[in-house]
DNA sequence: AATACAGTTGAACAGATAATCAATTGTTCA
DNA sequence: TGAACAATTGATTATCTGTTCAACTGTATT
């Protein structure tokens, strides 16, 4: 094995710009952090998800009206609140039978207003 | 069915805040939009495209390059390549037989950029 | 205590998806 | 022309994922 290409040995091609991997390879950012990163848009990426924290941008809302907005039922939006609670993008309080989901995280709405930027292309 | 509350007769439950959900309804972006949202996240939600896009943020690279920069088959990174053409995130141009790939967006770094300031805290 | 209702949960099913493998295309070079 | 290699493609398979359904929890009200 070739000790100036360390870590390429599964890769089933031969190495045209060495230079250009190595210096790619330093400035990539930690595995872990990018799974990390992947994970967060996978949470984005489903048009449920997407259309609930659009709908908790303009106020909080419970369950209910939630389900009424988008037309799902209440165990279909629940679980989705319970992904988007996990990845502490939305936050809940309860008051009395009713729990009313907020917003906690101000990074989504520059990440979805750079996001449909994209789209509305 | 009550006029008042139109759109909303598959939820299954009674409405508790008529006015949050229609004023919260009037500022929704276009469900089109929102469904093309999610779908560029989609594209995000995948760890080997996201390594990818990180790669390509610092260099034009070949195929084989970021099969070896990941340890992947050219052919697993041939699909994701596909993948992120459609969505108009990168571009190709061949030279020969190599074909190098870079960005094609530039929403894309600010995006991850906020997707990193959130896993990161 | 009993009823009603908001919300949650777990199992199950259908649809989507990413890596693998084998075959193929496209280009260069001898 | 034919060998070599970068890259692409389609089918297959294992895995993941979102909704549904039924059962359940928690709180208020009578």
């Amino acid at each position: 094995m070739n000790p100036l290409i360390p870590d390429i040995d599964k890769c089933d091609c031969t190495i045209i710009h060495e230079e250009v991997v190595s210096k790619v390879r330093r400035h990539m950012p930690d595995e872990e952090a990018l799974l990390d990163l992947a994970d967060l848009f996978k949470v984005f990426g489903d048009s449920t998800r997407v259309k609930i924290l659009c709908a908790l941008f303009e106020s909080e809302m419970c369950v209910c009206d939630i389900a009424a907005l988008l037309g799902m039922t209440k165990s279909a939006i629940s679980h989705q609140l319970r992904i988007l609670k996990q990845s502490k993008l939305i936050r809940n309080r309860r008051d009395g039978k009713v729990v009313y989901y907020s917003l906690d995280d101000e990074h989504v709405k520059n990440i979805f207003d750079q996001g449909l930027a994209h789209v509305s292309e």
